[in-house]
DNA sequence: TGTACATCAGTGAACGCGCGTTCACTGATGTAC
DNA sequence: TGTACATCAGTGAACGCGCGTTCACTGATGTAC
C-alpha cells in the first residue's frame, strides 16, 4: 500500500549536483498532501483569533461549538441557509414588481452574485471541501439547500412555459458552475475586482440560456 | 475607523437567555476573519509535514525556499505552469492527428479538466487567492500564463474563420469559468465523482460555443 | 598518484509561540417560598 | 417583602503539542596541485 508516497522509502542523499530534485520533491509532496487535506474542512482562522475578533474568552466558544470543526460546519452551512434566503427574496420581490419568470431567474441569478462577492471568504469555505466531510454521504449535504433552489427557479420557467433544450438539471448545473466559476475568476485572478463585470456575465448567461429555451 | 469589527467596543455580557446571540456574534466574526485571510495565501499543510512526507528533516525545506509562504508560491507557479503545458500538449497532439480547430479547443479544454481533477489540492491553491498576494499588480501573476494559453486557443479559431459573438476576451473568459465551476461544483458537493460527468459538460459547452461561432 | 581543500546536500538540537482544549470557577439575574 | 437557591453567560489558569525558523554542524564527493 501506498507505493504512491515518497516517505515509504527511505530517502537517500541526491548525488552531487542534482540538489534541485529535492525541490520537485517538495513540490510533489505538497500537491500530495494537498489532495488528502482536501476532505478535512480546514478553517483557516484560529478559535484564539476569533474569540479575539468576537471579544471573548477562548473557551467561551465551546459554549456554542463542540469543536473547531463544527465551528467550520457551522459557518459553512449559515452560509448556505443565507445565500438560499437571500435567492429567495430577490425572486419574491421580483415577482411582486411582476417581473416575468426568465426575469425572476435572473435576479435570483444576481443574489447569488451578490452573497458571493460580499461573503467571498465564506463562500470559499462552502465550496472548500468535498461532501464526504458532511457525514452521510447524501442527504445531509447543506449544498442540497442551494441546489434545490436552483432547480425550483428552473422549474418555475418551465412551468411558465419555456423548454430547456438539457433537461432542467443540466440547465441548473450549468447556471451554477457557470456564475461560481465567473466568481472565482473574478476574485481570485489579475483582474481588477469590478462588480459590473459580474452583473453583465449574469446578464448574458441568463439571456443565452433564455434565448435557447424560447426557441 | 474599523467601525465594522465587533472588537472595537467591549463587549458586554449578553442578558439572561440571549445566551444565542453570542453564537451568531462568533459567526458574524469567522465571516470577517475569512474574508481578510482570502489576501495570503494559506497553505493548508505545515512544512514539518511536507519535510515527513518527503523523508526529510524540517529545516532541509529552507535549501529551497525561504520561507513558507514562498513554498505555497511555488507550488501554485508550478500548477500554473504543468497546467498550460498540459494544455499545449493536448493541442499539439490533436493537430498532429490532423483535429480541426474546435476540436483543438475541446482539446485543450478536457486537458484543463484532467488537470484539476487529478491535482486537486493544487488547484484549489491556485485559485484559492487573489493577485494581490503575488507581487505586482498585474504582470507577475501565473495565472496570466494560463489566461494567455485560453486567449490563444480563442484566437486560433478566429484565424480559422471562426467569429465569437461576445468577442475573444469574454469567450475565452466564458469557457474558462464554465469549467472551473463546474470543477468546483463536481468536486465539492454531493455528486458521486464519476469523470464522465465532466467530460460530457466540456463536449457540451464547446459546442454550444463552435455553435454559436459559426452561424 | 596522493592529499589538502572547497563544495555540496543535507542534519541535530533547540528557540519561543500560538494553538486547541480542559477544568474549575465567578458573579449577575431571575425564581420559589 | 426578604432571602436562599438554581441558572445562566461567561472567565482564569493551565496543559501538552506541533509549528516556523535559526544556528552550528557533518560527512560524502569532486577538484587543484
Amino acid at each position: 500500500m501506498n507505493e504512491d508516497t515518497a516517505a515509504d522509502t527511505t530517502r537517500r542523499r541526491n548525488p552531487r549536483g542534482q540538489g534541485d530534485r529535492l525541490r520537485a520533491d517538495i513540490l510533489a509532496a505538497v500537491a500530495r498532501l494537498l489532495d488528502q487535506k482536501l476532505t478535512d474542512n480546514h478553517l483557516p482562522v484560529s478559535l484564539r483569533e476569533v474569540a479575539r475578533e468576537v471579544g471573548i474568552a477562548a473557551q467561551s466558544m465551546y459554549l456554542h461549538f463542540a469543536d473547531k470543526d463544527q465551528l467550520a460546519r457551522a459557518v459553512a452551512e449559515d452560509g448556505y441557509q443565507r445565500v438560499v434566503a437571500a435567492m429567495r427574496d430577490a425572486d419574491t420581490e421580483a415577482a411582486a414588481l411582476g417581473a416575468d419568470v426568465g426575469e425572476r431567474l435572473r435576479a435570483q441569478a444576481n443574489a447569488f452574485c451578490t452573497f458571493a462577492r460580499t461573503e467571498r471568504g465564506v463562500i470559499r469555505l462552502m465550496f472548500g471541501h468535498n461532501s464526504s466531510s458532511f457525514g452521510e454521504p447524501d442527504q445531509t449535504h447543506p449544498a442540497r439547500l442551494l441546489w434545490q433552489q436552483w432547480l425550483d427557479a428552473i422549474h418555475t420557467c418551465e412551468n411558465a412555459g419555456l423548454d430547456w433544450p438539457d433537461g432542467a438539471e443540466q440547465t441548473a448545473i450549468h447556471l451554477w458552475s457557470a456564475l461560481f466559476g465567473r466568481f472565482a475568476l473574478w476574485t481570485s485572478t489579475f483582474e481588477r475586482h469590478d462588480a459590473r463585470d459580474l452583473t453583465v456575465f449574469v446578464d448574458r448567461i441568463v439571456d443565452t440560456l433564455l434565448r435557447d429555451a424560447r426557441r
